[in-house]
RNA sequence: GGAGACGUGUCAGAGUGGUCUAACGUACCUCUUUGCUAAAGAGGCAGGGUGUUAAAGCCCUCGGAGGUUCGAAUCCUCUCGUCUCCGCCA
C-alpha cells in the first residue's frame, strides 16, 4: 500500500510502475474515486459537526426549543445517513483499488514480464564436473532410502513425499547448522504460528493477488506459505521505539503452498512440493532507503555465504519488474546448480519493500526526533528444506551412488563423511 | 464443547444516555524554586483524517464491526481477546 497523498501527487510515477509490473489498473480511476471520497467525506464531516453542535444545545434548551431542535436533527440524521452510506460505498471501492497499486520498483531493476527476463548479476563456484553419468536427486535419494515418493503420493496425493532415514538426518543437520550460522548474525530465532488470520496475509501483500495459492481452513484461517507472514504480523498495529530497531528475526516453520497454476511444472521430485520447511530472515528497520539497501545487502550476503560454506555452485539473478511482485522495490534470487537438469534452480529470494507492507500492517516507530513513521521491512530466504537437498545431493554424488557430505555438515551428521557407505 | 466475568490513554482507574472538553492519580517532557540517595510548584503530554504557505478549526477513534437514539465509553447484536470454573485431551 502506498500513501494516497503520494499517489495523488505522483500519478506519472505510479503509471510507470503499473506498466513495468504489468498490473491491470487504471490509476485515473483511483484518482477520480479518491476525489469523490474527499468531497463526500467533507460533506459528511460538516453534517456531523452540525449534529454535534446542536446536540450540545439540546440538554439545556427550553421544552419547546428542544422539540424543535430534535425534529430538525431527525431530518439531518436521515440526510447524514444517506451520505454516510454513499461514503461507505465509495470507501469500499477506494480501498479495493488501493490494494492493487504497486510499489515503485527501483529504477535499476531490470524491466521485463516474467522470470525469463531476469538478469544474472553474479556467479559463484564452478559447475560440478563428473567423470561418470550423474543421476538426478530422485534416483540418488530413493536408492539410499532418503525419500519415498510412491508412498508419499499414496498418503498425501500429487506432490506427496516421505523423507526417511538419512534424508531426515541431512535435513536436521542443515537446520542445526543454519541455527548456529544465523545465531552469529544477530538474528532472533522464532517458531511462529503458521496458521494465521487473513489480516497478516493482506498486510504482507499475499492477498488479494496470491490468494488462490494459499491453504484455507474451515474456520477461515489460513495455512501460509512462509513464516514471513506471521513474523510481519507479529508487530502489526504496534508503535516501536527507534532504539528497538532493527528487529532481525529468523523464522523456522513448515510452509504450505497449493501450487495452483503450476500443475505441469516440476511434477517429479523435491523442487516443487505442497509442504516444506524453511528458515526465513525477516527484518524491520528504520524507514529510510539507505537502511533498506543496507539490510538488503546484508540478508543477501548471509544466504550467499551459507550456500558458499556448503560448497554448492550458484548464481544470483536480479528479478525483473514483472516477476518481483506488487509490493517489492527490488528482489535478488539465488539459484543453485542442478547438474542433471543442467540448470540453476531458485533457492532464495531477497526483497525489500520500503513501507509497502508496514503501511498495510500499521507497523510504526518513533524516530530520534519523536516523529511517528512507518518502519521498512525486508525478507530473504535463509534455507528451504527439502528443496536444498536437490542441489546438494546431485552436486555431491559419487560414482558409486553415495553422497559426500559437505564438510560443514559432517559434525552435524555424527562425523560421517558419506551417505551410503 | 458448556457456564460466567471483563476489555477506557504509558500505567492505574472513575465514568451506566446529554450538564464533562473521558475525572483523579502516575509515568514522561519543559520551566521555576530549593540544593542533592531528592522534593515542591507551573505548564505540556495520543493517533488518524480533513484543511492550510503554516496554523486554527472541524471529523473519527474508549478491543473491532454493525445497530438503536435528536444524542452512545454507557443500551442492543455480532466478533476478537483476556480471565475463572466445568468437560475433553498430547
Amino acid at each position: 500500500m502506498l500513501d494516497i497523498k503520494f499517489i495523488r501527487e505522483n500519478p506519472e510515477l505510479i503509471k510507470e510502475a503499473i506498466e513495468k509490473k504489468c498490473v491491470d489498473l487504471n490509476i485515473d480511476d483511483l484518482i477520480s474515486v479518491d476525489q469523490k471520497r474527499l468531497e463526500k467525506l467533507s460533506l459528511v464531516e460538516s453534517l456531523r459537526a452540525e449534529q454535534n453542535l446542536v446536540s450540545d444545545k439540546i440538554p439545556s434548551a427550553s421544552v419547546e426549543d428542544r422539540a424543535d431542535l430534535i425534529s430538525k436533527m431527525t431530518l439531518l440524521k436521515e440526510d447524514l445517513k444517506k451520505h454516510e452510506d454513499e461514503l461507505r460505498e465509495i470507501m469500499a471501492e477506494w480501498q479495493k483499488l488501493m490494494l492493487y497499486v504497486p510499489n515503485i520498483p527501483d529504477p535499476a531493476a531490470p524491466i521485463g514480464k516474467s522470470d525469463a527476463d531476469n538478469v544474472v548479476i553474479d556467479t559463484w563456484g564452478e559447475k560440478t564436473v563428473f567423470d561418470f553419468e550423474p543421476k538426478d536427486h530422485i534416483e540418488i535419494m530413493t536408492k539410499l532410502g532418503m525419500v519415498d515418493f510412491e508412498r508419499g503420493t499414496k498418503v498425501h496425493g500429487f506432490r506427496g513425499y516421505f523423507l526417511t532415514g538419512d534424508g531426515v538426518r541431512l535435513c536436521f543437520a542443515i537446520w542445526n547448522y543454519a541455527m548456529d550460522f544465523w545465531n552469529t548474525k544477530g538474528f532472533n530465532p522464532i517458531i511462529p504460528p503458521i496458521n494465521t488470520r487473513r489480516e497478516a496475509l493482506l498486510g504482507c501483500g499475499f492477498i488479494p493477488q496470491g490468494e488462490a495459492d494459499i491453504y484455507k481452513a474451515q474456520d477461515d484461517s489460513y495455512f501460509v506459505g512462509t513464516s514471513e507472514v506471521p513474523l510481519m504480523g507479529m508487530y502489526m498495529n504496534e508503535v516501536l521505539d527507534h532504539s528497538q530497531l532493527p528487529i532481525k528475526m529468523l523464522g523456522f516453520s513448515p510452509c504450505f503452498r497449493l501450487e495452483v497454476g503450476s500443475h505441469t511444472k516440476d511434477v517429479k521430485g523435491l523442487i516443487r512440493v505442497h509442504e516444506f520447511y524453511k528458515f526465513e530472515q525477516v527484518v524491520l528497520c528504520e524507514g529510510t532507503h539507505d537502511e533498506s539497501l543496507k539490510f538488503h545487502a546484508e540478508l543477501q550476503e548471509n544466504t550467499e555465504s551459507f550456500i558458499q560454506s556448503l560448497g554448492i555452485p550458484y548464481h544470483v539473478v536480479d528479478a525483473c519488474t514483472g516477476d518481483m511482485g506488487l509490493g517489492k522495490v527490488r528482489m535478488y534470487d539465488i539459484e543453485l546448480w542442478v547438474p542433471k537438469e543442467e540448470t540453476y534452480r531458485e533457492i532464495s529470494s531477497a526483497s525489500y519493500f520500503h513501507d509497502f507492507q508496514t503501511r498495510r500492517l500499521n507497523i510504526r516507530y518513533k524516530d530520534v526526533d519523536g516523529k511517528m513513521r512507518f518502519t521498512h521491512s525486508l525478507n530473504c530466504t535463509a534455507i528451504p528444506t527439502p528443496r536444498i537437498l536437490v542441489s546438494l545431493v546431485e552436486n555431491f554424488q559419487q560414482a558409486d551412488g553415495t553422497i559426500k557430505i559437505p564438510d560443514v555438515l559432517q559434525k552435524y551428521m555424527n562425523g560421517r563423511e558419506y551417505i551410503g557407505k
